[in-house]
DNA sequence: ATATTCCCCTGGAAGC
DNA sequence: TGCTTCCAGGGGAATA
């Protein structure tokens, strides 16, 4: 579910709730999300800890609590943040309390327990946990550029879209963002990459980054399942050009072409078969 | 090494 | 109405 925008807006909502808190008792109430849950570690790990930072890398949400100890959260398809009142029961859903010192609890909540809650220590304040060591360069960053991905390309055969997908190459951008993205850039998902032109790809991270900031300035995309923490949804989902548009009429060619879909990676890609080559 | 396919899990929507 | 099938924003393991 969550992409970078939406990773990001999460982010930004909690840090208020939970900077600076400290954590009194941490529950579980299943087993296992991806990974196994080990609630006594946890508890361990968190009782008595204040939340010094909540930051993001990719998709990854990192809490910093003191002397380099560091919650890793991944969302996965359907992975929300909720803060209640101590005293309200659980909900459908809940798979991580966090009790804080001022009485309200902080609650990961993940329906399809695709998401993801582990701890880990890093090796400096501020610095990477050594979990995230193989992830690719932030897109909003300069780090990214056109260069990068022409190097990336080079000798493979796979399809753009799966490379801009891959998180090895660069993080934060999904199945909605790697569609839109492709439409803005006119690139038809399929391109083998190593097709892709030095100026069509600076185009394409150009429109990477674009639709990244956009979406980031209508809070995600809400296709059915993100809210944020106060349970506001995205807006971006108003601004998709070719997402979930199968069949529709292209927005730049009009009733002169259609929105087609393929699947790709097992994922679904919508593009206009007749601008984006 | 590289590139797909499968699978984890649940619920909502669409089809019959 | 009710049952079945398909599909979903992610990612890692298994497989060609």
């Amino acid at each position: 579910m969550p992409e970078l925008p939406e990773v990001e807006t999460i982010c930004r909502c909690l840090r208020p709730h939970v900077v600076n808190k400290r954590i009194t008792t941490v529950r579980t109430t299943v087993d296992r999300l991806r990974s196994h849950l080990d609630e006594p570690h946890l508890q361990a790990f968190c009782h008595g800890e204040r939340v010094a930072d909540v930051r993001r890398r990719g998709k990854h949400i990192i809490v910093e609590l003191s002397q380099c100890k560091a919650l890793l959260i991944h969302l996965g398809m359907t992975g929300a943040f909720r803060i209640r009142p101590q005293s309200a029961p659980f909900a459908d859903h809940e798979r991580v309390i966090w009790c804080l010192d001022d009485d309200t609890t902080w609650r990961f909540i993940d329906v399809r327990r695709f998401g993801d809650v582990r701890t880990s220590v890093l090796c400096a304040e501020r610095d990477e946990p050594p979990e995230l060591r193989d992830l690719g360069p932030e897109p909003l960053t300069e780090a990214f550029n056109a260069s990068v991905l022409i190097a990336a390309s080079r000798g493979r055969q796979r399809p753009i879209k799966n490379m801009i997908m891959d998180q090895r190459f660069v993080v934060g951008v999904g199945n909605i963002y790697a569609t839109e993205a492709l439409f803005r850039a006119r690139v038809r998902p399929q391109r083998a990459c190593r097709r892709i032109g030095p100026g069509t790809a600076e185009r394409l991270v150009a429109c990477i980054k674009q639709v990244l900031a956009d979406a980031i300035e209508w809070g995600g995309t809400t296709i059915s399942d993100f809210r944020s923490v106060d349970g506001t949804e995205g807006k971006f989902r108003l601004h998709l050009a070719a997402y979930g548009r199968e069949g529709e009429p292209c927005p730049r060619c009009g009733d002169a072409a259609t929105i087609r879909r393929c699947v790709q990676a097992g994922r679904s890609s919508f593009y206009c078969p007749q601008c984006q080559r």
